[in-house]
DNA sequence: TTAGGGTTAG
């Protein structure tokens, strides 16, 4: 067939059935590359022409009918296949028949293939709401959000009213650019269509705002919707999980099971996510007991859920059962059992399962990389930190982004060999981003560094950082240097750039139900207790020989003061809380939002032995397991 | 000839 197409001379030797001699325009579009009049080109053309006529006789295209070419552009395997069905119908003059074209076109997207979709459709005679559909649709899903909206605009421009269809892919586009104007403009569209109520466009209208960080105008969508599925619960309740606040996702699921609305895998899966993001073990052996009690199977989505959600509440060993159960895994299934050990501080077990997974025939992607260099630091593994850092490309394929380059400034830097860490940097020909830049700085505040910690700092504060943590770091670090107008210089510098010091929070979860304390919080019930019993504590921890560290502290105030503020730290306040209402033996567990403070982390290390309680704090960046007077981080964190 | 669609894991 390529020979009949490309060739410029009448082929020898054979007769050409008479469909062949006339090329119609497509066939002769699907012949078309860009380098085709190039003269190496032509020549090589020329020598091919034998083989290439050789092999049509072969491959020449058979007739093919309308459901034949149908089932057959369904079971294409490959795009070299679905160009042969595609001649085919081009020989079979069938390509007239809207369902074929629009079939056509829609597998070329499924396919990838979007500039052949985009080919055919603009040389299709007839274009109906399906073709359209189908390449805004298309575009949406190859993640070329632009030309999905160029497609979605010249629909609408050609007089056609916005659909079930059109609407949800212009919206989705909408929500993988964060652009909620957008996304308003095509809400206005639909409501002037009358398009809004439909189910397709308000799931997708509640995804979009949600996911672009407006949750509450996806909520009164969501409130005044007349009528709601599956699909709409799910989105609000993912919209609450991925907006940071999972106890309003958990509340609104139970809510949906209450109006008697039978969750799928779908929504369990988000909810699962909802949960660990939470972080309270609790709450995830409930959510885990529903699964397993409704008989949803564990397949490698809702499995690689649970192994996250039991790992980011604080059991290894429960994410290690469900990995093991679970049939089937792919590479996201290893990567998030890697990362669970990593966060958990147990860098030779994560280490131990990558061979495993190569056995398993399972290739690591970046994301693998990132999970095993990250346990790598957090167990201050830095031969074999370095030893993947370079396998990934030499052996994998897989060239480091700035991501890896973090993690490898992190391991270096915790190790205190800041020379090293400075080298890799000056070598690399990634983009440095502040993250980066963040964890030099990092280091340095460790290592006490004070001349790299300036100069890491201008870099770093060139970029215009948002978030507020990297001008806290640099502010402790002046601060443990007694340097308090410098302190004050880059707070006036957070505060001309709008940015406030994130509050610290630490919750802890009691009887299934979490509780929140701020610094110094007095807003709990039980707040006269918890004090009093942070009294006791106090006296019996500094009779076991607490200091309080006031270098964590970094107001300018007298010491008395500053020891004063340290007992009211969120962590403190929680751990005496869990002393009030749990009984003695049981477990104190926590989540932190920010990093945990050095004194509170000394604190509960000598509190696990004078109350003979384990404590298990998640933090911003790791678990810290603490027990008979040590942590599982090993101070290194 | 009735094709195309909204939600999910590290």
């Amino acid at each position: 067939m390529l020979c009949v197409l490309i060739s410029p001379k009448p082929a020898r030797g054979r007769n050409l059935a008479p469909r062949f001699l006339s090329t119609p325009p497509a066939a002769a579009a699907l012949a078309t590359s860009p380098d085709q009049h190039l003269p190496w080109r032509a020549e090589q053309q020329q020598q091919l022409a034998t083989t290439e006529e050789l092999r049509s006789e072969v491959a020449r295209p058979a007739p093919i009918d309308t459901n034949s070419a149908i089932f057959a552009l369904l079971s294409c395997r490959s795009l070299a296949q679905l160009k042969r069905v595609h001649a085919q119908v081009v020989c079979t003059a069938i390509l007239a028949v809207p369902s074929v074209a629009n079939k056509l076109l829609y597998v070329y997207t499924r396919h990838g293939a979007l500039a052949d979709a985009h080919g055919l459709f603009r040389t299709m005679g007839e274009r109906d709401k399906v073709s359209w559909s189908v390449m805004v649709g298309g575009f949406g899903k190859a993640g070329d959000h632009r030309n999905c909206l160029v497609m979605f605009r010249e629909f609408v421009r050609s007089g056609s009213r916005a659909d079930s269809y059109t609407l949800p892919a212009a919206l989705r586009a909408c929500r993988d650019t964060s652009d909620s104007n957008m996304g308003g403009t095509i809400h206005q569209l639909a409501c002037k269509v009358g398009m809004d109520a439909d189910l397709f466009v308000s799931a997708a209208l509640v995804n979009m705002y949600a996911r672009c960080g407006l949750v509450v105008d996806a909520r009164k969508l969501f409130d005044g919707m007349p009528a709601r599925d599956l699909v709409t619960w799910t989105v609000m309740i993912d919209g609450y999980a991925e907006g940071e606040n999972p106890v309003d996702a958990l509340a609104l699921f139970d809510r949906m099971l209450l109006q008697g609305v039978r969750p799928d895998k779908v929504t369990m899966v988000t909810v699962v996510s909802a949960c660990a993001k939470l972080g309270a073990l609790h709450k995830a052996k409930t959510v885990h007991d529903y699964i397993l009690g409704k008989k949803f199977p564990l397949d490698v989505i809702l499995g690689t859920a649970v192994i996250d959600m039991y790992a980011k509440c604080g059991s290894v060993d429960a994410a290690r059962e469900v990995f093991d159960q679970m049939k089937e895994k792919n590479v996201i299934s290893w990567s998030a059992m890697i990362s669970a050990y990593g966060i958990h501080g147990c860098g030779k077990e994560a280490l131990e399962l990558f061979p495993v997974m190569l056995q398993n025939g399972v290739l690591p992607n970046q994301i693998t990389f990132i999970s095993i260099l990250y346990a790598c630091s957090h167990a201050g593994l830095v031969d074999e930190g370095r030893q993947f850092f370079y396998s990934m490309a030499r052996d994998y394929n897989i060239e480091p982004d700035v991501k890896h380059y973090t993690c490898m400034v992190d391991i270096l830097g915790r190790a205190g060999r800041l020379g090293e860490a400075m080298e890799l940097m000056d070598g690399m020909t990634v983009e440095k981003d502040e993250g980066l830049w963040g964890a030099l700085l990092g280091a340095c505040r460790i290592h006490r560094d004070m001349s790299l910690a300036e100069k890491t700092a201008a870099s770093l504060l060139e970029l215009g950082p948002k978030n507020p943590g990297y001008y806290v770091l640099l502010s402790n670090i002046y601060a443990n240097a007694g340097r308090w107008e410098d302190v004050a210089k880059v707070r006036e510098l957070m505060t001309s750039r709008g940015l406030k010091k994130t509050p610290g929070w630490t919750w802890i979860e009691i009887n299934s139900e979490t509780h929140r304390f701020n610094v110094g919080d007095k807003a709990h019930p039980q707040a006269a207790q918890i004090y009093q019993m942070l009294r006791s504590l106090s006296r019996k921890m500094e009779l076991a020989g607490y200091v309080p560290d006031t270098n964590f502290v970094l107001h300018d105030v007298d010491e008395e003061l500053k020891a004063e503020f340290l007992y009211t730290h969120s962590e403190k306040l929680a751990i005496a809380y869990g002393l009030v209402a749990t009984p003695q033996g049981t477990a104190i567990r926590m989540v932190k939002n920010l990093r945990i403070c050095g004194d509170c982390h000394t604190f509960c290390k000598l509190l696990s032995a004078v109350e003979q309680r384990e404590v298990v704090v998640r933090d911003a960046n790791r678990f810290h397991h603490f027990k008979e007077g040590s942590c599982s981080c090993g101070d290194y964190w």
